[in-house]
DNA sequence: AACGGGTTCAACCGCCGCCTT
DNA sequence: AAAGGCGGCGGTTGAACCCGT
């Protein structure tokens, strides 16, 4: 026996929302709040919706300050790292995001995002190009500490972190290194050494960087190797486009300490229920 | 211009956990 | 301690829109 539905179903308006109604509930939760009742707000504004409805609509559309669209990389890098580290808890993922809901990232991520990773995921394995999948990798990989170089989320790659490095791809390889300006950028000191949740990307420049930590070489090598059929397109190199789109796309987590105080259930998950 | 397939996104559904009684 | 009510959440749906033919 299921639970009684919160509200009369065959009274209840269902489907897009008119101006009217829109403006009718704007209106009184500006002027009144919800009351801290949202089943029985749609009876006191004359409202045939369901109350979830109503808040539905308040908290994904009316409510002030609000951004539709238009996500910018910075937004794109957060809510890549997040789902990885986290999964598709997406209340959490839109508290790190001011001004987006839940609803958005999740349409966003299931229509678009997604599509942007793993379609280009689908061209590494066929055209040998080397895409986001490597991005998600490193994520996963520098958050050994959180996964146990694992990926709950995106199963599919745990196998690529643990297996060992194949054997360079080319006769010229160089080891990855990090631009040495890149890690001046976010607060280094060349010469000191990177922590897990330091964000980073390749250096591809040829300016000589300074070595990686070897544990991180091996993390980065070992996904890199494991995710791509091969860096040699066909000359022995890697050609200029793949470096130039992989390293658009390469961002360590930008907070993977986060991500863990998140699925510890500390800060974030305390804001949520205020 | 018309059609059909693909994409987007607002809204719904139903489950879960917390709080109150 | 148990039951009921509600808010919150993530998954799913379907109408509207877009785009290629």
């Amino acid at each position: 026996m299921g639970r009684a539905p919160c509200c009369d179903k065959a009274n209840v308006k269902k489907g897009p929302w008119s101006p009217e109604e829109d403006a009718k509930l704007k209106s009184y939760i500006e002027q009144h709040s919800t009351g801290g009742n949202w089943i029985a707000l749609p009876q006191k504004i004359g409202l045939k919706r369901c109350g979830k409805s109503c808040r539905l609509r308040w908290l994904n559309y009316l409510r002030p300050n609000i951004k539709h669209g238009d996500f910018s990389e910075e937004e794109d890098r957060i809510i890549c790292s997040l789902y990885i580290s986290i999964g598709s808890r997406w209340s959490i993922i839109a508290a790190q995001l001011p001004g987006r809901t839940d609803n958005d990232i999740k349409n966003y991520w299931n229509t678009r995002l997604k599509k942007k990773l793993f379609g280009k995921q689908q061209l590494v394995r066929r055209g040998r190009k080397i895409k986001s999948e490597i991005g998600n990798s490193m994520a996963i990989a520098f958050d050994n500490h959180l996964c146990n170089n694992q990926s709950p989320f995106l199963p599919e790659l745990t196998s690529a972190l643990n297996s060992p490095p194949p054997p360079p791809p080319c006769a010229n390889y160089q080891s990855l290194q990090f631009a040495s300006n890149s890690q001046q950028l976010f607060g280094h000191t060349p010469g000191g050494d990177l922590s897990r949740t330091d964000r980073f990307q390749f250096g591809t420049d040829g300016v000589p960087g300074l070595p990686i930590p070897s544990r991180h070489v091996g993390e980065l090598e070992k996904v890199v190797y494991s995710n791509t059929a091969s860096f040699d397109n066909g000359n022995g190199l890697m050609n200029e486009l793949d470096w130039g789109e992989m390293s658009s796309l390469i961002s360590a987590p930008l907070y993977p300490s986060m991500a863990h105080d998140l699925m510890m259930g500390s800060s974030v998950l305390g804001q949520q229920k205020q």
